[in-house]
RNA sequence: UGGGGCGUGGUCCAAUUGGUAGGACGCUGCACUGUUAAUGCAGACGGUGGAGGUUCGAAUCCUCCCGCCCCAGCCA
C-alpha cells in the first residue's frame, strides 16, 4: 500500500492509501466515527463504520487525541468532509496510544500556557502553517539573493565586542577566563567579506539583551544582512524592495493553503509591488505634523509615528536621510548635509514596524576613528574593522532584514513569538 | 528601564465588591449511521501563586515577594 502524505490525497481519489501520523480529533456518532488525522502536511477526516469495519472501529473508538498511528483506507471526495476529501478507513495500526489527557485542547488557551507547551503547540494547524510560511520566506530570500549575485558568507556568533554599543549584549564565558559576546548583528563582518567577494550577505541569529517586552521583540531573532562594495544607499533601497517583494509574492504563490488556514487577507499582500514609497526624514516630519503628531525634527520615530507613515500606503514605506545623531556610528554622512546620515528604514504596513534598517557605511578611516571616539567605543576590538578603511577602502552599503517581523507581517500574526519555532523573550527561555 | 494590568481545579472563566468558592472544557461511562472545536444524559477527580497583616469572617482589603501580560523607550 503506498504511503501518501495528506497534502497529496487529492491525486489519490478512488485509491487505497496509507497515512502515517497522529489523531488530531475524534468525533463519535453512534455506529459511525469521524477520526481526523494529521501528518504535518495537513488534516484529513476519516470515516469508520462499526458494522462495516468493526476492527478499525474498535481500534479508533475512544482513542485519545495525538495518539500516533498508521491508517489505510480509500480516499474519496466528499463535500461533507472538512477540506473536501475523506478516507474510508479499512485498517488501523496504533503506534502509541496516549494514556493521559493531551495538554493542548481544541479550545482556547492563554498565552502563558501555550508558550509553556510550545513543543506541543506547534502541532496545531495554525502554528504549523506559520512555520511553513517561515520556511518559504527563508527559501525565497536566499533564492533572491543568490540570483542577484550575492554570496552567503555567514558572520560569527561569538564576537569579541559589540556592533552598535556595549549595552544589550549577552556576555558568555569563553576559554581561559576570557569573555565573548553573542552577536547582535553580522554587519561588521560582511563589510569585510564584501571587500573580499563584492556582493555578500549573512543570514543567522542575532541576540539582543534589550529589555523589550513588546509584540515586536525577541531576544534571539534571525536577520538577513546584505553588504555590497561600491553600492550606494539607493542601490540598497532597490535591493531591499526587490527582496521584500520576492519574499511576499513567493509566500502568496506557494502558501495559499497556509494563508487560508491563518485567514490572512491575501489582497493586502498581493499589492506589495515595487516601487515602495520613498519619504525623506524631513518629509516624514511634515507628514507627522499634518496628522497632528508633534514629533520635533531630530527625534526618532516610535510605533505611533511608524503607523502614521505607513498607513497611507498598502505597501512598505522607505524612510531615508535620518539625522546622524539618531543612527549608528558607522553611517556615512550625506555630503550635501552632513547632519544627515545616508541611512534608511523600511516600515511594514499594518503596524508590523521596522523590518529593514540600513544605508551606506563610513569608508574614511579618519571619520570612522572620530565616530568611535564620539561614541566612547574602544579602538582595540575594532582594529580589524578599521583595517578595512586602511587597505583599499571603497564606498559600500548594506542593510539588515528582520525575518520574524517580516513573517509576522505575512502571516498576520498577533505576536512575533508565534513565527519562530521556539521563541526567546525577556522572561522566557523554556522550552 | 519606566507606566498600567492580571494570577481561582489540568485548561478557559464566574463568584452580585468582606459572608457556604461555582460553571464549561477535558477525563470516565451510556446513547446516537454524516459529525464539522459533534450533541444529549450520568459520574468522578480537582483550585484561590507565596509569606505576613487587618477582620468574628478574606479569592475579595493592606504590605512584601514570585510569575506573566500589555504599552512606552531601544531596536530588526
Amino acid at each position: 500500500m503506498p504511503v501518501v502524505s495528506i497534502d497529496q490525497v487529492a491525486s489519490h481519489v478512488g485509491k487505497e492509501i496509507t497515512l502515517r501520523g497522529w489523531l488530531y480529533n475524534l468525533r463519535e456518532s453512534g455506529k459511525l466515527i469521524f477520526p481526523q488525522f494529521r501528518d504535518g502536511t495537513g488534516v484529513i477526516q476519516g470515516v469508520v463504520s462499526r458494522t462495516e469495519n468493526p476492527d478499525a472501529f474498535q481500534a479508533l473508538s475512544g482513542l485519545p487525541q495525538e495518539s500516533s498511528l498508521e491508517v489505510t483506507g480509500l480516499v474519496r471526495a466528499d463535500a461533507r468532509a472538512p477540506g473536501g476529501y475523506e478516507m474510508q478507513v479499512t485498517a488501523v495500526t496504533i503506534i502509541q496510544k496516549i494514556t493521559e489527557p493531551y495538554p493542548i485542547q481544541l479550545k482556547e488557551h492563554g498565552v502563558d500556557f501555550l508558550l509553556e507547551n510550545r513543543h506541543l503547540w506547534i502541532r496545531t494547524p495554525r502554528q504549523a502553517a506559520i512555520l511553513r510560511i517561515r520556511d518559504e520566506a527563508i527559501f525565497a530570500a536566499r533564492e533572491y539573493m543568490h540570483k542577484q549575485g550575492y554570496v552567503l558568507t555567514d558572520s560569527p556568533i561569538f564576537t569579541p565586542s559589540s556592533c552598535e554599543g556595549t549595552t544589550n549584549l549577552f556576555e558568555v564565558d569563553y576559554m581561559d577566563d576570557r569573555k565573548a559576546y553573542l552577536t547582535q548583528s553580522g554587519q561588521l563582518y560582511v563589510e569585510a567579506t564584501a571587500a573580499a567577494l563584492g556582493k555578500v550577505y549573512c543570514f543567522g541569529p542575532a541576540f539582543r539583551a534589550e529589555r523589550s517586552k513588546t509584540r515586536r521583540h525577541l531576544t534571539e531573532f534571525w536577520m538577513l544582512e546584505p553588504e555590497a562594495a561600491f553600492a550606494r544607499m539607493d542601490d540598497m533601497m532597490a535591493l531591499a524592495e526587490g527582496l521584500i517583494t520576492h519574499i511576499i509574492q513567493s509566500a502568496v504563490e506557494h502558501c495559499p493553503k497556509e494563508l487560508d488556514t491563518l485567514k490572512r487577507d491575501v489582497k493586502l499582500l498581493e499589492t506589495v509591488r515595487p516601487p515602495f514609497p520613498r519619504i525623506s526624514y524631513d518629509e516624514a516630519i511634515e507628514i507627522l505634523h499634518k496628522h497632528g503628531n508633534p514629533t520635533p525634527w531630530g527625534e526618532d520615530f516610535g510605533g505611533d509615528e511608524e503607523t502614521i507613515l505607513s498607513s497611507e500606503h498598502g505597501r512598505p514605506v522607505i524612510v531615508h536621510h535620518f539625522p546622524s545623531a539618531i543612527k549608528a556610528f558607522y553611517m556615512q554622512p550625506d555630503p550635501q548635509r552632513p547632519e544627515l546620515a545616508l541611512g534608511f528604514d523600511i516600515l511594514a504596513p499594518e503596524g508590523y514596524g521596522e523590518i529593514v534598517g540600513g544605508g551606506e557605511r563610513i569608508s574614511s578611516y579618519e571619520l570612522l576613528m572620530e565616530r568611535l571616539r564620539q561614541n566612547d567605543l574602544p579602538e582595540e576590538p575594532f582594529r580589524w574593522y578599521l583595517d578595512l578603511r586602511r587597505f583599499g577602502s571603497v564606498p559600500h552599503s548594506g542593510f539588515g532584514l528582520g525575518l520574524e517581523r517580516t513573517v509576522a507581517w505575512i502571516t498576520g500574526a498577533e505576536h512575533i513569538r508565534e513565527v519562530i519555532p521556539f521563541p526567546r523573550t525577556i522572561y522566557r527561555i523554556y522550552p
